[in-house]
DNA sequence: TCTGGGGTCCTAGGACCC
DNA sequence: TCTGGGGTCCTAGGACCC
C-alpha cells in the first residue's frame, strides 16, 4: 500500500486534486470538522413488529426466536422482508423466498407485514433523533442521516451522543439502532454496518484502511451483485482492492460508476444531508403483484386504474403534476418491460392519468399472462405551474374538482369510503398500493 | 415448490434540428 | 452525388438501494 496511506489521485471530470493523508485530520480537532451519523433500526420490520406485541403483552420477543416478515405465499408474494437473528443464523436471507426459509429452519416464524406500524415507528425514531441536530435526512423507513456537525457543545463528543441517542431508542422505543459515525454520509452508513446490533462505531477517514479496506468489496454501497461479479473478474476483492486500482482502468470497465466506486472505496462523498422536502421527490409509483395471472384487457385495466387512482391521489397530495407516465408489466414467466410517454400537458388528473396508462398499456402487451402491474409518474412540476396552462378546459376543471373532492372523503373516511363504478364489482381495493399517509423522498441510489 | 414494492440514476440508441 | 457532425430530447432497459 506503498508509504502508509497517501493516495493523491487527479479526479478529472471534477477537476479537483483530493489528497488523502493520515494527518489531514487528527482526533482532537474532530469537534470542527463534519460529522455525520447513520441512525438504522435493526432488522426494522421484524423488531418494530415485535415491540409492538410485547406492549401488547406478548409472551414472546420475535427477536429471540428464529422468525421472518414476510409476504403470503397464497398471494404470491411469498419472499422474506426482514429476519430475526436467529433465523439468520439458520442461513436465511432477506429477499429469499418463504418455502426456502422454511426448509433451511422447519419451526420458523412467519409474520405478515404491517405497513402502518413501519410508518409509525419510524416516525417515532425521526422525531427522537430531531432532539440531537436540526438536520436529518430520511433515507428509508428504516435509515436516517443526522448531521452532527458543530453539536459536540450541546451533546457532547459524537461516540457519546451516538451512545445517547442508541439507549434512548432502546428505552422510549422498545428496539434498538445501530449508529455509524463518519465525516460524510458513505463512511457514516459503512460504520453502521460494521458490527450488528445495538452497536456505535466511527469510520473516520484514517481508520479508512484498517477498518474499511479489508472489508469484502461488495461490502461497499453501491456494489450489488452484478457489480460484485465484475469486480471478482478483475481481481478486485476487497474494498481496498477498488482504492487502489487505476482510476483510468476502472473507468474504461464501468464507465462513470468505475470512478464513483473507486471514490467511494476512498471513502470520499460530500452530498449534504438535505431535509426531504416534496420538492426532492422525482417520481411516484405504484406496483402490484396480483393473486391471479391476468390473462385479459378488462382485468389489466382495473388493475391499472386502481394503482393509478393511488399514484394520482400521491400526486395532488404532494401538490404536483406529472408530466410523464409509465406502465410496467411483469409477465407470469417473470419478464418484465416498460412502456412510458410523455403528456401534452402535465396534469394531475386520475382520468387523464388512467388514460396514459392504458393506452401504454396496450401498445406494450403481447397478451401474454401478467403476474404484475405498475404504474409510475414522473417529470414533476408544482400544481400551480400547470393551472396557468395554455388551455382553459372547463371539463377539465370539473374532473379537478371531482378528484379533490373524492381525496377529502377518502381523507376523512378512509380509503374504502368512496369507489369509482368500473372496480365496484371487483376484488380489487379501490386504491391499491401505497404504504402510509406521508411521502417523502426517500432511497437514493447516490447518497 | 417460486421469487415484493418503493424508489434513483445512468446509458444507449433513435429521432430530429441546425 | 455522396454523405456530415453536434446537440438535445425521448424512451427502454439495467444497475443499485432498502
Amino acid at each position: 500500500m506503498g508509504k502508509d496511506a497517501i493516495i493523491k489521485t487527479n479526479i478529472c471530470s471534477r477537476g479537483f486534486t483530493y489528497n488523502y493523508s493520515k494527518n489531514r485530520l487528527k482526533c482532537g480537532d474532530i469537534m470542527n470538522k463534519r460529522i455525520i451519523m447513520h441512525v438504522d433500526a435493526n432488522s426494522a420490520y421484524l423488531s418494530w413488529q415485535a415491540a409492538y406485541d410485547l406492549q401488547r403483552g406478548a409472551a414472546i420477543d420475535l427477536r429471540d426466536i428464529p422468525s421472518v416478515v414476510g409476504g403470503s405465499q397464497k398471494d404470491r408474494r411469498g419472499i422474506v422482508l426482514a429476519k430475526s437473528i436467529p433465523a439468520k443464523a439458520f442461513g436465511i436471507q432477506t429477499g429469499e423466498v418463504i418455502w426456502q426459509a422454511r426448509q433451511k429452519c422447519p419451526g420458523l416464524v412467519v409474520i405478515p407485514p404491517n405497513y402502518e406500524l413501519y410508518m409509525k415507528a419510524s416516525n417515532a425514531l425521526y422525531s427522537l433523533i430531531k432532539d440531537y441536530s436540526p438536520k436529518i435526512q430520511r433515507f428509508s423507513v428504516d435509515e436516517m442521516f443526522l448531521d452532527y456537525t458543530g453539536m459536540g457543545a450541546f451533546f457532547g463528543e459524537p461516540v457519546e451522543a451516538a451512545h445517547k441517542i442508541k439507549d434512548r431508542v432502546k428505552e422510549e422505543l422498545g428496539f434498538t439502532v445501530n449508529i455509524g459515525i463518519g465525516e460524510n454520509k458513505l463512511t457514516a452508513k459503512i460504520a453502521g454496518d460494521l458490527k450488528k446490533p445495538d452497536m456505535v462505531h466511527t469510520l473516520y477517514h484514517y481508520e479508512i484502511p484498517s477498518k474499511m479496506w479489508i472489508l469484502p468489496v461488495e461490502d461497499l454501497f453501491m456494489v450489488g451483485r452484478k457489480t460484485k461479479k465484475k469486480l471478482k473478474e478483475i481481481n478486485i476483492n476487497t474494498i481496498g482492492d477498488l482504492a487502489n486500482t487505476d482510476t483510468k482502468f476502472l473507468q474504461n470497465r464501468l464507465k462513470s460508476f468505475g470512478l464513483l466506486l473507486w471514490r467511494y472505496a476512498n471513502g470520499i462523498e460530500d452530498s449534504a444531508v438535505s431535509g426531504n422536502t416534496l420538492m426532492n421527490i422525482k417520481s411516484i409509483g405504484n406496483s402490484t403483484t396480483i393473486k391471479f395471472d391476468v390473462e385479459d384487457k378488462k382485468t389489466a385495466h382495473k388493475v391499472l386504474f386502481s394503482l393509478t387512482e393511488s399514484v394520482a391521489m400521491r400526486l395532488r397530495g404532494a401538490k404536483a403534476c406529472c408530466s410523464i407516465v409509465s406502465v410496467e408489466v411483469r409477465t407470469s414467466q417473470l419478464n418484465f418491460y416498460s412502456h412510458q410517454r410523455k403528456l401534452f400537458t402535465p396534469t394531475c388528473i386520475t382520468s387523464e392519468i388512467f388514460a396514459m396508462a392504458a393506452e401504454l398499456f396496450e401498445e406494450c402487451w403481447g397478451g401474454e399472462k401478467i403476474r404484475h402491474l405498475g404504474v409510475r409518474v414522473s417529470g414533476l412540476y408544482g400544481d400551480d405551474f400547470v393551472q396557468s396552462s395554455l388551455f382553459d378546459d372547463r371539463n377539465r376543471e370539473k374532473r379537478e374538482a371531482l378528484d379533490s373532492a373524492i381525496d377529502s372523503i377518502r381523507c376523512k373516511y378512509g380509503k374504502s369510503s368512496i369507489m369509482r363504478a368500473v372496480l365496484a364489482d371487483y376484488e380489487f381495493l379501490p386504491v391499491s398500493g401505497g404504504v402510509g399517509e406521508d411521502d417523502y423522498a426517500m432511497m437514493s441510489s447516490i447518497l
